[in-house]
DNA sequence: CAGTAGATATTGGTTAACCAATTATTAAGT
DNA sequence: ACTTAATAATTGGTTAACCAATATCTACTG
């Protein structure tokens, strides 16, 4: 018999019968928050999976808040209770990855608050940072070079200003997929780009003069271009 | 001398310190994107840390869209180039763990457009769920039992019923820290709870019956509440 | 000289042994 | 009988050896 390497769905699917698992145990042994999950050694025994299997399973969980793992003592429930528990391992099982559309719709929504943060928040050294940004895609693009960076980076500018921290993150997550598919479907044109210059400015200034209706109105007019561009591809 | 274990924020540290590296040496090495970085036991000697702390670092890269590991080959540059890659990852470098503060604000935002999309996209299953997560949280408040949990599972039901995938998994993503927090600071009490149930009723037809400007309304009035309360503890 | 087949080295991924901290159990002492 | 000290077992985390797929180099053939 031959031995074959586990494809990433089938690794994907691994990992989903191990949550799933875990989630089931949870509601077997009745396991409030606080209390122990058996040893990673018995989970893989148990859900006959290797234990670097589980221990992966479980930073899942952890990052999604559900679980805790203390060295040497154990991975115990999260302060979650076994209902909100249950609902959240479904919505995470059933997790599929984001459509293009998705993303766009979220960078929309997120950045016209952004925007409206940074506006009110900003920084003289946010401030500096954006300049410096625009600068870059401003001599892109008046050199008919290729700004689909410079230009998501100005816009990561602005959230960073934002003093949000989730919604920066939020913005880094999907930033790269944006940033594929501009760049794979021609979003981002030259002619475009131009129009794109005279727009980061108008934000930026807005900005600058902490007005957040101006800003948030400037943003949305930059993004009618994309949103035209998005929908027609 | 005593080898003392690595607390969680000394080995984020090494982290960082590894992300750093990477970026430098892409640097250092005009590497673009498609080009292969050096292997894990290189980095891991050069870096001087352990092939697992790379592994890690890698992963997080991975997770961001930034590098993209393929078993037996290597671990390559992704499709964004040097530019977008320096200033995200000097953005990763100095992300913060969020604030209560910023996680509702996100929340908020989030819930607002999700409650308008749940309005225009549902299908009568995503209703089905959503009514079973209304019923579940009236059935405790009335039973005068704490139902954080509840509350929280119809939200994640509208966010679901929106159909943004993203937005689903942002959610998702604040969710605990939000019950953990709430729960903390008592957030929503008994009397609350008794108006949280007609609010939630009012969500949920403005949704059934695809509102999704009255559906908007309705988690405005619902969120009221909330703020006062979040800004006031 | 070009091209190909085979051997060798390198790669990310996986596994099992190991580690020190913790927890549970036992034994001893008062 | 209770407390405490010592020991054994268990835990998540770490490390190094191992694996098979890939990439690279070598030697041979036409």
């Amino acid at each position: 018999m031959k031995l074959e390497i586990l494809t990433k769905t089938e690794n994907l699917n691994v990992q989903k019968h191990i949550i799933a698992g875990i989630r089931d145990l949870i509601n077997l042994k009745n396991l409030e928050p606080g209390d122990k999950l058996p040893s990673e050694r018995m989970l893989s025994e148990k859900l006959e999976v290797s234990r670097g299997n589980i221990r992966d399973a479980i930073q899942k969980l952890e990052f999604y808040g559900l679980l805790k793992s203390i060295p040497q003592s154990g991975t115990f429930v999260a302060n979650i209770g076994v209902i909100a528990m249950n609902g959240m391992i479904d919505d995470i099982l059933r997790l599929e990855e984001p459509e293009f559309k998705s993303l766009v719709e979220t960078r929309i929504l997120l950045e016209l608050k952004t925007v409206r943060l940074a506006a009110l928040r900003r920084t003289d050294e946010d401030l500096d940072e954006m300049k410096a940004a625009l600068d870059a895609f401003s001599k892109k693009v008046l050199n008919k070079e290729d700004a689909v960076q410079e230009d998501l980076l100005f816009h990561l500018a602005i959230a960073k200003a934002s003093g949000n921290s989730s919604m920066n993150t939020f913005m880094l997550i999907i930033t790269p997929e944006i940033i594929t598919n501009f760049e794979k479907y021609h979003v981002c044109d030259k002619d475009l780009a131009q129009k794109g210059i005279k727009e980061h400015e108008a934000i930026f200034k807005a900005i600058k003069n902490k007005d957040p209706q101006l800003a948030k109105k400037k943003m949305k007019e930059h993004f009618k271009e994309l949103y035209k561009y998005c929908y027609n591809v």
